[in-house]
DNA sequence: GTCTATAATCGGATAGAC
DNA sequence: GTCTATCCGATTATAGAC
């Protein structure tokens, strides 16, 4: 058997440049979404030409789905750091908090709401939509154990739950609360995740 | 005491054509929000020219706030018509089921995201901000009166509760169950109905 | 692979004839 | 006021030198 390939220098750089490119969209998609997110924005973040960022990536759409697919897989470990003996509507309640202090902290690239331009063709690409899949499989199993357990409305269907909990990070109330100032991020992950679960009313 | 002047035919038509453009307008905005539309398709869904259209708009951001503007004038005029009787936690319901039904039909430009592009003009639009303030107030109100009446958890913000609310029509998660094709807009509007003010939770 | 310079397109806005 | 034709800036993407 072969020793896998020791990466050489330049190989690690590349790399390098190119998770620091992700980074930059990571931001970028968070701030303003992918139509007002510009190549020449994103090559000034890094600090390189706008004609190396289409070295490392040979549109804008597929910049964003590396980005997003990364993001999928940040999400996936965060799930898979989960362990079989806390209660499903518990793991739901941490990953809703988490995305939701990631899009606070700028890691959060937009989901792909159906307004924007970008939608179709992350539907369309494979990699984004066979880790969605993975992802879904696995909320699947724990809102169906969720709703055995008595802690999420047996009535719901599943798609409005999961679509519910994927849609928290890119609701515009958390970014509103968080212009208005008058509240930490602390206190705005807690009200985007009471008022998902608990809904608007005494609880 | 003067009789006030009777329009025209020549401005009633004008009024007309204005009242067209705007319903284009409201669709538009609708389905791909304000930076996705184009004056051209404005135009074009009108059946006028673009010089035409910027005689009645002088830009395509004032032709937005008159949208929503109108979009408040239509708010206000629902608010209008609830009665005293009523409990202040139903008409926030109907509320947001109406919303969410515009929304469904087309009718529901987007509300300003921080997002779009449009937000800080929005922002300092002084008919719009009003029309803002003035129902701002009344849904304060109502919230106050329904967190006293033991229907609305007193423990959340009233900034909270005020958002979560505005932000319904626009949810990403309405488009999602609309795209998926298995439910009707009245499923679709008891899901964020209830989900809004119950939850995720039973009960 | 990185850069500067540039092509190609799109979209907001306007000129000028009628 | 409406139209056709056009301007102009912004943005995606690429050519070609090093």
């Amino acid at each position: 058997m072969n020793t896998p390939p020791k990466p050489s220098l330049k190989e690690r750089q590349f790399a390098l440049r190119e998770s620091a490119i992700l980074d930059a969209v990571d931001a970028l998609l968070s701030g303003k979404g992918f139509d007002l997110m510009t190549m020449d924005e994103v090559a000034q973040a890094v600090g390189i030409s706008k004609a190396s960022l289409y070295k490392h990536f040979d549109s804008k759409e597929l910049l964003a789905a590396a980005t997003m697919s990364r993001l999928l897989d940040r999400t996936l470990d965060k799930v898979a750091e989960c362990t079989d003996n806390q209660r499903a509507i518990d793991k739901l309640k941490m990953l809703v908090a988490w995305s939701v202090l990631e899009h606070l902290e700028g890691r959060m690239p937009t989901l792909p709401s159906t307004r924007s331009s970008i939608h179709e063709f992350m539907m369309r690409h494979r990699p984004y939509v066979e880790k969605l899949e993975q992802l879904t499989e696995i909320l699947g199993g724990w809102i169906i154990a969720a709703q055995e357990a008595g802690h999420i409305n047996p009535r719901l269907p599943g798609e409005v739950v999961l679509y519910t909990i994927y849609a928290r990070p890119c609701d515009p109330v958390t970014d509103f609360l968080k212009m208005g100032g008058a509240f930490t991020d602390e206190e705005i992950i807690d009200a985007i995740v009471t008022t998902c679960f608990n809904g608007l009313q005494p609880g």
